[in-house]
DNA sequence: CGTCGTATTGAGCGGTCTCAAAAAGAGTGG
DNA sequence: CCACTCTTTTTGAGACCGCTCAATACGACG
């Protein structure tokens, strides 16, 4: 089950602890985060980290790799909610005591921290700072669930997709995970479609018409960036590729 | 600009308290609320309340009437985010020392009752149970709009239109503002669309269809289910009006 | 080398949008 | 109570975006 042991390593010199929710906390003194600290974990390319339903013991951050939360519908349709990139914590929901309503898969290897659920969320209340942290963590997704909602409900493919492909590349580098014009793209199209509200063959199709506008090239789970400021302008649905909106 | 003094009235007896964020406390303590409470002010129907951009002094509750959020993009169009009945805080955003990401716009006559932003949010902070029931009702915001994100990304303007009168009555029963099989409905058929992703014409004729088969019937300013089950079928997709399908 | 997940391409349909205009209500002032 | 205006609702006709079904190609991995 790829449990490993609690490393004694301390928390310290963590790259992505800054980038948490515990973040306030963590410059000042590492070492309580190292004693919440409960077990870390590594997981396969889509193997379930967290499934729908449960009520989770712990309280996972994401250390290394992407993993995507989903839902699966009573018509059997799935809908991708978010994706984790390392830093990431798991699913605030994770706090409530209640089942969760969505499931959460790695996309690649992927590794986590696992912090007791009780003992960290009373950590993070006994801290003013961390306390206001969390609550503006929670605020601030339900503002991204708002994102997305007027992206699907308001936008076309072409401007859903543009805008996806650049609010990606915003978050990776924010943490420092982004290259000058390129950076990891390890999202199947199939996942990127449930995403979006799309199919995936009509997110290939979006897909491949920016390609052959040059736009962007996504190969080998990366994406570079070719013209971003036609990106740019598709998101603001001035700009589509080709005269004819989409080689078929 | 219909202001109002504060009035010395007391909270206690006030009919809408238990349902709001400070519900925990409000039981054993409405003079605490009372203290907090710095205004009391009446919109008409089409006034804005909040303005997006802004960063209110106060944080509101919706004490009578209706209203609804919503966003201005940059290509002119409107989101609505959602919609508050008596007993709703007026955006939980309004905690956070932000401008404000949506206005708030009142639907009918409406009055709202204003607590300092900053005494409130502390108070709030004070007691274990008010700040668990702040988290939790800023984590269920993120829940619901991902819900909003679902139904918008994956259904039909029938399933849409469907699960968004069952919600609404949901939400109402439950503060106890819904009769048997009819409640209050004063949302323009413009302003329900978009809420629900679809133009004011499209969801016209889908309306309609729902009035022609006689699964609703939706008249001034009042919505009367007259099949429920009806309803029901046609959120999950399992039932449509008539052979043909919209009857243009 | 087979297998499974993923990407690509084709053809046709239909749900939803756009543009346009008329009808029906609601609020206002005379 | 009427005349006026503004908002909201309704209906028509046609275009298109994104979907469905189906088949093939590709690629990683054991």
């Amino acid at each position: 089950m790829a449990w490993s042991e609690i490393p004694n390593m301390s928390c310290a010199g963590c790259p992505v602890g800054a980038a948490a929710v515990y973040g306030p906390a963590f410059a000042g003194e590492p070492e309580a985060i190292t004693n919440l600290r409960k077990l870390r974990r590594t997981f396969r390319p889509r193997q379930i980290v967290l499934r729908q339903g449960d009520i989770p013991a712990h309280v996972y951050t994401l250390y290394s790799g992407w993993a995507y939360a989903y839902r699966i519908l009573s018509d059997g349709s799935r809908q991708v909610l978010g994706f984790y990139i390392p830093g990431d914590l798991l699913t605030l929901q994770a706090f409530l005591e209640e089942p969760l309503s969505h499931s959460v898969k790695a996309l690649t290897t992927a590794s986590v921290c696992g912090f007791e659920r009780v003992g960290f969320f009373e950590y993070l209340q006994d801290d003013r700072a961390l306390r206001e942290s969390l609550c503006r963590a929670a605020l601030q997704s339900s503002r991204i669930n708002e994102e997305k909602l007027i992206n699907v409900a308001r936008r076309s493919a072409l401007a859903r997709l543009a805008s996806f492909l650049i609010v990606v590349e915003r978050r990776l580098r924010a943490r420092g995970l982004a290259g000058a014009d390129r950076y990891p793209f390890p999202i199947p199209q199939s996942v990127m479609a449930d995403a979006l509200g799309l199919t995936p063959v009509y997110l290939n199709r979006t897909l491949t018409a920016l390609r052959n506008a040059g736009v962007v090239d996504l190969r080998d789970n990366e994406i570079v960036v070719r013209r971003p400021d036609l990106l740019k302008a598709a998101e603001a649905g001035e700009w589509q590729p080709g005269e004819a909106r989409i080689a078929y």
